[in-house]
DNA sequence: AACCAATATTTCAATATTTCGAACGAATTC
DNA sequence: GAATTCGTTCGAAATATTGAAATATTGGTT
């Protein structure tokens, strides 16, 4: 079973083998396209076969279907390909239309400014605890932890404030789902400590990891509030044990609360989506 | 003097015969994707149904697989969905490495060398102004920004276009929660004033950052026309004020609207058509 | 002009995926 | 607590993808 479960591959190996992953056709054209995207020349069928280990044909196909579409464009030689109108028309109204994002990260950068620790917004993700965005520290000794990563509810600080909101049947049913592995010491895996520490958490509105999933990480978390009373967004700040003792983190407090209020509003300023007729 | 005014309000709500076209599974996905690109707004399953008729099961699975590939993200309340890191990232390095070969580059060269100042590519990231291309000034006094460097978007002259042509709700999104911060004495920070500057902005078609960030740069951008109304492209020139006067940076716009068109230009030059079926 | 090597393209049958009507569930509203 | 709305699952038919082998094109060399 995995620990932490990255999505986002991370490319570092440079070599060869180049993995052009995805379950489906349509993901698997998709890393084609990441790979592509990554690459600041034009590029080639045969360049990319030997980069990307798969069949020719298989890959002519893919490279005509993108052409086709405009997303990419084959230079003058024919035999070079570049980014097409479309792909990047895209990409230009992406990042132009993330102004919800856009100003999640503000909030998150300004936090860590405010309390010189790494921050993160983190969401419920099946029986996971999901990083949603992540702003790191500039002190020299740091987790790496990045934005995708997952780690498991009943031993984090943003899980158990999830945890902590629940009916406890929808938390048994979760808690089910997910083996109550001990990643430290410290980690709590019997249910009745769990709900212990719920009920605690529920009472002071916050939620500490202390060493609980990896040793010498403590962390501290509080809920975004939500309209609908229940929310699934937390953000939490994290240090290592050395830097940020259990005592200091209670004076983060405040200001993660004030951050967690300025999420909210942005959560309420982005209505989701007209209700037209 | 060529005044070009992008101010084009929110797309409408669209009726309903918003086609996702494609004649194969993938080309269909991406094609949703290009409709969840153009929004700012959450969306969930229900709204896409209406918005694209596309039968609900379908667009069921489509956004399943998204956001198993951490191209979407599912909000808290797990009926809302917005873009993932994993796409945000690919916009961000297609639009970084498009431009640094080929002809972008060689119209910012030109302008350089017309002006003899150091001018760049800029797009809206979230809520700051990315760098995506830049060439420097032959002088040896300069300020040393590379591309993929990112400054605030309040205080720089191709934030200022990026924000002048959003919609009021947009504008407040990144703004109400930024901490404007006065990098310099001249910085703006006060809401009201901003909203004036940018008004002023839409009007005249162009920014300045007159030391609003560094102290001692001066800035003018202009936005790259896009056929969709809004762009998210800027050139800019950016100078220390001891060589670059605020009188001389208005000789140079004529310049840069011209290099503005070129760019736009070569953005918009699509390949020949080659439709069967 | 003929040759060669490197690259691009087509073919096609096996295999895998997508499609979407229908039915079911879960949550919310009245 | 019935009605409504939205999300989710099922599964058989329709469709697309895969990649080895064969063929075509290109550019360079003798």
């Amino acid at each position: 079973m995995a620990i932490i479960n990255c999505m986002s591959a991370a490319p570092a190996l440079a070599p060869d083998p180049l993995e052009i992953n995805g379950d489906t056709p349509t993901m698997r054209l998709f890393s084609l396209l990441e790979t592509i995207a990554a690459k600041d020349q034009l590029f080639s069928l045969q360049g990319l076969v030997e980069e990307t280990g798969l069949p020719k044909p298989t890959l002519h196909r893919m490279l005509q279907q993108l052409e086709g579409a405009g997303l990419l464009q084959r230079q003058g030689d024919g035999r070079h390909y570049s980014t097409g109108l479309r792909l990047r028309r895209l990409a230009e109204n992406l990042l132009l239309n993330n102004t919800y994002h856009g100003a999640q990260h503000t909030v998150l950068r300004h936090l860590v400014e405010e309390l010189g620790e790494s921050c993160n917004i983190t969401a419920l993700n099946g029986s996971e605890v999901m990083y949603l965005d992540r702003v790191e520290t500039a002190a020299p000794l740091r987790f790496y932890l990045h934005p995708g990563s997952r780690v498991p509810a009943h031993c984090s600080a943003s899980g158990k404030m999830f945890l902590s909101q629940m009916s406890p049947a929808q938390r048994r049913r979760l808690l089910a789902h997910a083996p109550l592995t001990a990643y430290t010491p410290k980690t709590l895996t019997d249910p009745d400590l769990i709900e212990e520490e719920l009920r605690q958490v529920r009472r002071d509105g916050y939620a500490l990891d202390n060493e609980e999933f990896l040793p010498g990480l403590l962390c501290a978390a509080v809920l975004v509030p939500s309209a609908s009373g229940r929310s699934n967004l937390c953000v939490a700040v994290q240090a290592p044990i050395m830097r940020l003792r259990p005592e200091k983190v209670l004076q983060m407090l405040p200001a993660l609360q004030r951050a967690a209020q300025a999420l909210s509003e942005i959560e309420s300023e982005a209505p989701p989506q007209d209700r037209s007729a």
